[in-house]
DNA sequence: TATGAATGAGACTTCATTCAT
DNA sequence: CATGAATGAAGTCTCATTCAT
């Protein structure tokens, strides 16, 4: 019988303020370059004051990697989900997951590069922090080559697939003169064609 | 026969004088992250005052810009210097060339995300600009595609190859704890199983 | 009879816990230079809330305030014993006492300073407080004063003798690049030639 | 026959601007604690931008240690300009000098107390500014001291006699209920007393 | 009465850019 | 044309204090 005390109720309420606090500075992310957007902005957004967000948050690139976490954390959550469907998840289907997502959040592969570039003053603390999750990622992804019948170094060619993905957006994502939706179309395209080639590499190689 | 005026040698002046400023930021991006070497820094290094930086370009990211395409100029003339040579440029050489420039100029990719995430405050003119140079470079590769007997959406293959590439470096150009060393044969390696399965790709769709 | 009320019980805890915090905070000025501590970090340590300070306490000076008279009355109470010694307190025993204690308790001269120099905003009730317990200080150095056989204005000579002392801990208790114990060394040395001077003042006047 | 230099003049308008900065400072500190003035009033009074403040001093402590070091050089002048008069400089004189020096930059001690109990973050170079400047003023002292026919540890007994008269005025300076007049009056008269017993005391250990 | 989350003014400092010389 | 001093908006972050619970 689970007993819900006061401090269980103090904490969710805690985590409920601090996801509010996020999904202020998302929806500025959404709008502009994370990196332009302040704290004294993503407080006006989200209705509190400057120092608020220091109870929630360390420092501003604690916050980023807070929404970094929560965006990853759902991805893999959408991926995991299409892998106990009926017939697995498909190397092109996992394509398809990984650049429509980031096509919707855009703000998730900027992060990406900034933390991946070191341009974050990423604490050796923040690193930590960041290692965990970038492998459970590799994880996922690691298994579903896997899983498409390939041997050999498949965690290199898992870095390489994914870091294939993640150049596409890098490249594409805000090509200018380009509506979100013509980007969309592109992007998918490519990562298509990226699919397709490491599932057919994938057959050649199981051969 | 051609007429030196006064108007070409002030001209030549300005551009060695340019060339100069851009130099010492290229010493200075090499040693930093280039988002965080200021105007002040690039002057001091050229020899010259801040405000003279703003004779020879409009604003900062003006001078990001020029040393953008200098690069990409500079990568080009290699690549074609490999295409020259007898037996021409391979996907694979190609994949190499690339990856191996920006490991050595690892500012190169740091910018091209930086534009390319729409981090800069690109004005229409820059863009302008920059348009130009991106497709030069996507024409060679997709000169190399073509040229391996690939048929079918070669410009998009090209786009492909190209992002995924990137998206190596992105990725993996500042994996934390790892040297520079063990990065650029990291990223060199993930570069030729890529190289391989655009190759394979290609072989498999002449067919 | 005497008789404990409610109230009395009540007032007994409440100075209890206003003991309490002040025992927190003196714990940390022995650790740190007192501005530099902040109310939050008291309240850490005494267990209580920020908030909580603010019963006890209308504003940090106050708190400042409280625990500057709890260290006067503690060193007067040590010279009063010695008074009471024997022989009685000569000049240069009271010279020893009070450099010596303040060399014990390092924040007790800076609260001194503080106060004495402005820093505090001094509210007139604060000030109203502060008196007393001076003119009780004085009053026993000028009794002691008088006890070596001077004659003259005793208080003035008092007010010097005080304020000498105070000025020695002042410019040599944060000698840059000494350890703690040298500097005792040095105040109690240079306490020793101010008291000399001070009983042989009273020598030379008394004849 | 010397030649002014357009450097010389730079450097000259440069010294000026600094001063007038200072003199701002200056201004606002006899009005408030010291540390209680913000940069940007400073700014203000000076008729300047905030960011201009930064080109003259590198941080707020440095502006600090400048205005300190042109007030103990100013003393100093006052207090060497007296020794050069016939009869030279007598301890009385010296410690009028002294104490009715601070009466007058009432700011002065509150820095040394300031520089003297660590409560500036003193970097390692900037202690080293304070040094010999220090000693400059204790030389000073230990001269006329010496001068006195006195014998022994001239620079103890100096040490003693100064940091007894900057007591005075830690102690005095800003008692409360006093006007200004009232205060100058009971420093300059314990000043006196502590002259008298230190050159007393020079007398009896001459003989 | 105690709490502690929230406040919000304000601190220092940086730096791309301008403009009088 | 070059200079570089000056600008001033904007940045992150701190902390004594308040007040609803």
């Amino acid at each position: 019988m689970p007993i819900t005390t006061f401090d269980d109720l103090k904490e969710k309420e805690r985590e409920a303020r601090r996801e509010f606090i996020l999904e202020a500075a998302l929806k500025l992310f959404s709008e502009r370059d994370f990196l332009f957007v302040t704290v004294r902005e993503i407080a006006k957004e989200a209705g509190v004051s400057p120092g608020t967000i220091y109870r929630y948050y360390e420092n501003i690139d604690d916050l980023f990697l807070d929404l970094f976490f929560k965006w990853a954390k759902d991805e893999l959550d959408i991926i995991e989900a299409e892998r106990r469907k009926e017939g697995g998840c498909s190397i092109k289907r996992l394509c398809e997951i990984h650049v429509g997502y980031l096509n919707d959040n855009i703000s998730f592969y900027q992060m990406m590069s900034h933390f991946m570039t070191g341009g974050g003053s990423l604490s050796a603390e923040a690193t930590e922090k960041l290692n965990p999750i970038m492998r459970d990622f590799m994880d996922v992804i690691e298994n579903i080559v896997k899983g498409t019948g390939l041997s050999g170094n498949t965690r290199l060619i898992s870095h390489a697939l994914f870091s294939a993905l993640n150049g596409i957006m890098i490249s594409y994502a805000r090509y200018p003169g380009r509506s979100l939706d013509q980007i969309k179309r592109h992007t998918m395209r490519l990562s298509g064609i990226v699919a397709d080639l490491f599932a057919a590499g994938a057959k050649g190689d199981g051969q």
